[in-house]
DNA sequence: CTACCTATACGGCATTTGTAGTATTTAGTT
DNA sequence: AACTAAATACTACAAATGCCGTATAGGTAG
C-alpha cells in the first residue's frame, strides 16, 4: 500500500488529486496541507508517507521552499510536482530542490499511477512537455539565468516553425522542399509569411528576431 | 501512419526492435542501417521517415555523431536514443547532438509505442532511470566528467570575424561595406574566405559554425 | 630577401533568394 | 452550410549570393 500526501491550497484541485487516487487500490490517501506551513505541520505528525503530490503555487510556503524542507528532513520520501506552471524556472527550481518528478495537473489517473510507482522504484517521472524543457535546460544552460521579458507574441503555425528551424540549420529552399516532401514553391511561400510576420526581409533576421522570442 | 528507421548494429536486436514496432499497425519500419554511415547513406536515399531509433555503440560512426549529423540535415526528424549504455556521459553527449528521448532497450513495445508518440506531439521521451540521471546532471553540473570535445580551432582574422558579427545580423553585402568603409567586392572576398576556413557554403552555416566554436 | 598572410578591389556567371500575384485543397470553426 | 486559416503550388522578375579568377599593397616570419 502505497502512502500518498497532498500539498495543494485549491480546494477543488485537491479533491480531483484525492479521487484520482482513489481510482487504485494500491494507492492511499493520507492528508493534505493548503499551503507549505500547514503540510509541513501535518508531515511532522504522520510522517509514514510514501509520495508527497505537490503544487507550486501555494500561499505562505510555495511548493519548492517545501520541497526542499522535507527533502532535507525526510530525503526518503518521493516528491513529485503536480502543476499547471511548466516554465523552465520552476522546473529547475522544484529539480534544485530535490522533486522526483514533474507532472501537469492534466495528467490522466494511469499516467500518475506509474509515475508514483517510477519514483519509487528509483527512477524519474516527467511528462513528455517537462522532459523537453529539461533537455532544453541542458543544452542551452547560459539560456537560464536571464531573459523573463514577454515580448509581444508572435504567432507561426507549426508547419512554419518547422520551416524556421530548417532555414536555422543553412538548408536551402530545394533541401527544405526535399526534407518536408513538398515543391520548392511552397517552401517559398511559406517563407514568404514568415518574412511578413516577423517583419523581415531575409534567413538571417529571421533566425535573429525567432531566437530573440524563443521561437526556436 | 508514422515511419521508423532503425540505426543497430546488432542483428539480433534489430530484428527484436522491427518485432516490436510491427505489433502496430500505425507504426511502419522503413529500413535499417547497420552503422552510421550506412544508416546516413540510406537516409539520404530514402528520408520520408518520422522517428529514428537510434543505437549508441556502432561501429564506423557511433550514435551520437550520426544523430548531430541527422538533425543538422533533417532537423525534423525526431530521433530516440535506444541504447544498453545509460551512464551519464552518453546521455548528456546524446541531448547535445540534439536527441529527443532516451529508451533502455528493455523498453516494452507499449512503451516505445508511447515515447514515439510523444516525441512526435512536440515532447521528449525518457525511461525514469535515465530521467533520474538527466535531473542529477542538471541537479550537479559540476560532477559532470565530460571533458566536452575540444573542437579544432579555427582561426580567422580580425576583419573576418568583424564581418562575420556584420552578416550574423542580418546586413547585406552593401550595407557591411557601407559600415567598415571597404568596397563590396572586398566583403565579398573576405566571406568568401570565411566560408573556406569555416568550411562551409553560405551565411547561416557560417553563423551556426561560428557560435559553436565561440567566435560570435 | 622571400614566402606568406591579410586586406583591399574588380569582373563574370550561375544559383539562390526576396517579393508579388494568383489559385486550389483541406481542416477547423461558426 | 459558410467562413477562415493553413498548406499546397505556380509564374515572373529583380536583387543578392556563392564561387571563380585575377591583382595590388603592407606586414611579418623565416
Amino acid at each position: 500500500m502505497i502512502k500518498i500526501a497532498v500539498a495543494e491550497d485549491n480546494g477543488f484541485l485537491a479533491k480531483a488529486v484525492e479521487e484520482k487516487i482513489s481510482f487504485f487500490d494500491d494507492l492511499k490517501f493520507k492528508f493534505r496541507g493548503a499551503n507549505g506551513n500547514e503540510f509541513i505541520g501535518k508531515l511532522e505528525q504522520d510522517h509514514n508517507v510514501d509520495v508527497i503530490l505537490m503544487d507550486i503555487q501555494m500561499p505562505e510556503k510555495d511548493g519548492i521552499a517545501t520541497t526542499e524542507y522535507v527533502k532535507n528532513k525526510y530525503p526518503h520520501i518521493k516528491i513529485l510536482m503536480l502543476t499547471v506552471f511548466d516554465d523552465d524556472d520552476n522546473i529547475f527550481n522544484a529539480i534544485q530542490a530535490g522533486a522526483d518528478g514533474y507532472l501537469l495537473k492534466e495528467t490522466n489517473p494511469p499516467e500518475l499511477h506509474k509515475a508514483i510507482t517510477d519514483v519509487l522504484e528509483g527512477g524519474a517521472a516527467m511528462t513528455p512537455s517537462v522532459a523537453l524543457k529539461t533537455l532544453n535546460i541542458l543544452r542551452f544552460p547560459e539560456k537560464m539565468t536571464s531573459d523573463k521579458v514577454q515580448l509581444e507574441e508572435i504567432k507561426l503555425s507549426k508547419r512554419e516553425t518547422e520551416i524556421l528551424e530548417h532555414l536555422s540549420k543553412g538548408l536551402n529552399y530545394q533541401q527544405i522542399a526535399e526534407n518536408l516532401i513538398i515543391s520548392p514553391s511552397t517552401v517559398r511561400k511559406h517563407i514568404e509569411n514568415i518574412y511578413k510576420k516577423l517583419q523581415v526581409h531575409n534567413k538571417m533576421e529571421a533566425v535573429q528576431k525567432a531566437m530573440k522570442h524563443n521561437i526556436l
